[in-house]
DNA sequence: ATCCAGCTATAACATAGGTGATCAAGGATA
DNA sequence: TATCCTTGATCACCTATGTTATAGCTGGAT
């Protein structure tokens, strides 16, 4: 179906990888593999991690709630994504994973994991800067939430999506597949969904979006980062340089 | 000054250390050591990390901005905390850190550091934890500004800090040193300093706590718990057994 | 081809929290 | 003691976003 892996096209925007580290990825993420349907829980609150999570394909997001039942989707997963790098470290998940759509993982035991961080330094690091970029984006989304109004936050998620699904090529030119419901979006920006459909409204008069059937095609990126106030250094994908002083 | 580095305090309630971890904990921490006054920035959006950065005494917060000048407060970092294992991988930082009391801060450069975990392997898996609990901590802010009343936010984030303090040795009883001022608490809740306002007086007028002159009292901690929802588990400070597979 | 559940759209109304302005209180500095 | 500056307190008014309700779509299941 795919010839290589999305970790490893993710992992490549940061480092170029030998031969034998992608087949190294290649025989780890397919050893665990296990397809959910779309609209499950992945991971539940209270669990002992067991495994990290790697989505090959499908769209999940990380989420808490609260005892009275209100939710907050506090990070999106695409393909090529890894949940929680060293979490078999702690006793208990704080929170829970579930899918959007059809999603295939691959469940990776500590032991696996820790075999090809040591034999395979160069991914080891790339693994890190993976980290490192998921919790930059964990940090401006408290800025979104904490900040943005309405519409800059809703033009941000969209950016800051496309961004990250272009970087694993799911574009396709301007659009892309887009499965998050208006209630999705409503949870993961902190708005009632009544509203997200009334700010929705508001970017598409203004042409910075077209959004139907699972499909969002940006017209203009530059005109909605703008929107956003959208600044893609927390991305980190600006990277040259940085893998200067890997031994090639 | 300190018997022992509020960094080692803190690791130990992951994990037990040896005098030889502890001794080049205190080493590592004593080399590079510096005062920054209060009000100060340590750390500027653009910088190239060159150090990881030790909290020895002292508050201070990273923080965002959007280009209009609003500003968010992203977490907060008291004595032991450490400001981002492996930074050194990016290419470029982005978001500032500034202090809010004078600080004194060790500057650990990357050779030192990868040295200590090498050495010290019981050392680098507290780090670790360290860095997943940081992390999850974030995450819970990411859930309080998107889903929680000023009421509760403000709660939450007293009650989180009393905690984090309550761990590295630095609340008396039921009381703490608390040098934020409402405009720090409105920059780290996303709400205004007049609305702050307003919503410390219903706390106090409801008993729950007492805060004047850089002074913070919590009464009843189960009652301002309860007025924030709030849950202890992404502190992960609950780790019996967790450490059970190192080696004693 | 029909049905149904989960989406999307819209409207009227309510409110939490924002704005901007003013003043008082408490520490530093001199 | 006087001056300055930061912080905290309050007030009157405003608006972005929430609430509740209803109805119309749409696409997958049967």
């Amino acid at each position: 179906m795919q010839a290589v892996s999305p970790l490893a096209l993710r992992l490549q925007a940061f480092t170029r990888l030998s031969k034998d580290d992608l087949a190294a990825i290649e025989r780890v993420t397919r050893k665990g593999g296990k397809e959910v349907g779309a609209r499950r829980d992945l991971i539940r609150e209270g669990d002992k991690p067991k495994f990290i999570y790697l989505i090959q394909e499908g769209w999940a997001f990380r989420y808490k709630t609260l005892p009275d039942g209100r939710r907050q989707i506090v990070s999106f997963f695409i393909p090529g994504h890894i949940c929680d790098l060293n979490v078999y470290i702690l006793k208990e998940i704080d929170h829970n994973i579930g899918t959007v759509t059809k999603t295939r993982v691959a469940e990776i035991g500590r032991d696996d994991f820790e075999r090809l961080m040591i034999e395979h330094p160069r991914i080891t690091q790339a693994l890190y800067w993976d980290e490192l970029v998921t919790v930059a984006i964990q940090r401006e989304w408290t800025l979104n939430l904490g900040q943005r109004s309405a519409y800059e936050r809703i033009s941000h998620l969209l950016c800051e999506m496309f961004l990250r699904l272009e970087a694993v090529g799911h574009t396709e030119g301007d659009s892309c597949y887009f499965p998050l419901t208006q209630v999705d979006l409503a949870d993961a920006t902190g708005l009632t969904a009544v509203h997200v459909n009334r700010t929705l409204q508001e970017l598409r008069q203004h042409n910075l979006i077209v959004l139907h059937s699972k499909r969002l095609t940006i017209p203009d990126l530059a005109a909605l980062k703008d929107a956003a106030l959208f600044n893609d250094n927390y991305l980190h994908l600006n990277h040259e340089g940085a893998h200067l002083d890997a031994n090639d």
